[in-house]
DNA sequence: TTATTTTTTTAGATTAATCTAAACTTTTAT
DNA sequence: ATAAAAGTTTAGATTAATCTAAAAAAATAA
């Protein structure tokens, strides 16, 4: 069984590693985790010989198939613990990662499966990410930046991906979830800033930054 | 804020004074973590460092009113999980302890504001002990154990003593949870057994040490 | 009341996770 | 191509939580 301090490196080096693909740098993992290069590689030593990932001194990590595996499941957990604290203790979206971050450590398989079906076997937590079936399986959604759409077509919400707890406060209050439907009215050229008509067919106006933190599919 | 190990100390010597009043030994702190005495004694130290806890060498530790308070939020904390886990999740009530113990550590004053709201705020648990309230006060009812019950009396089962998986098992055969009625009809002279009626009529031995295991309360 | 037993504390190590400072390797810039 | 900069690792400490073994204190028994 792995520690907190364990399952922490796990999960930072599965998402620096875009779902693990890439190699990670012993920088990167500092920084990400608000700690010390020495400390990282101490880490990772550790998780090579646990055969999590692969190690080569001075050219970074990359999680092996079982490194892997337990950073779906511990996303699998932080993302269903999410889905339950919006949609069952009505908290605020941008109220939940921290407490999330906790929850995803707790170790209780009966626990995750028995709230998997609590909350129906939810497929997207609230901010749109999907969440990670039993067996580790992402259902990918073929989904684009806001910023790429076209003028005048409708498009889905379907991802935030800045989480920050401003940005998505600000979305909060146009009840701009994933999910909610929208059209793109106007695109302005100078600053790529553009008008969205919302569902309640309220205009607004976002900038080139928001938009492209906001991931869209096709209104099929 | 403490560590994991700190609130399980407190923890424990709360449940071992009966509450707070009584002086606890090093000892029986030991036994009752599964660790050495030698580990009590800097723990304790510490604890007393931080004021949670009256240390005097050689004669135990008593809590400080924060230290209470502390234990007191802690047990408040595990016992609405435990409610949450059988209630909402559909978890056995012998199922529950261990994932309790740790859901409990998790920190986040809003998250047990609103877990205690969803779940209606309970005033006890699954196994029937008292929920403290926000303010750390509990509920207590008059309750004795079944043992004493007088022959031919109707009772309301309060709460269960001995949380060991098997006994509660044995119990959750027969639908003997806190809250159904229960008459006695016979008392054994010999060994102290029992033949109680159910509340669908049907009647079971229950022996000495079981009934001295169960909780009643009178039924008003 | 003194000796024996039990309980508790102290002393000294160990392990996990962390740090700083120094050494080493790789990358970048002239 | 070499010097400087950036990034990484190693060496040596530190803190929290734990242990064993030995010493000390309290409780019990003869």
């Amino acid at each position: 069984m792995l520690s907190f301090t364990e399952e922490n490196y796990i999960k930072a080096i599965y998402h620096l590693s875009d779902a693990g693909q890439l190699a990670v740098s012993t920088n990167d993992i500092a920084l990400h985790l608000q700690t010390k290069a020495a400390t990282v590689t101490d880490m990772i030593k550790k998780l090579a010989n646990k055969d999590l990932l692969a190690y080569e001194k001075y050219y970074g990590v990359s999680l092996s198939k079982k490194g892997k595996t337990t950073a779906l499941y511990i996303v699998r957990k932080h993302r269903l613990w999410e889905t339950f604290l919006v949609k069952k203790l009505g908290f605020q979206w941008d109220e939940v990662h921290e407490v999330a971050e906790q929850l995803e450590h707790i170790q209780s398989n009966l626990l995750i499966e028995k709230l998997d079906a609590f909350l129906g076997h939810p497929e997207t937590d609230p901010h749109g990410h999907p969440i990670p079936d039993k067996n580790g399986k992402v259902k990918q959604v073929k989904q684009f930046s806001l910023s790429q759409g076209k003028n005048g077509s409708k498009y889905i919400v379907s991802e935030v991906k800045d989480g920050s707890a401003t940005f998505l406060q600000y979305l909060a209050k146009y009840d701009l979830y994933p999910g909610v439907t929208i059209q793109i009215k106007e695109i302005l050229p100078f600053d790529g800033s553009m008008i969205v008509q919302l569902q309640n067919k309220q205009k607004i106006t976002l900038s080139k930054a928001t938009s492209e933190n906001i991931l869209i599919k096709n209104n099929e």
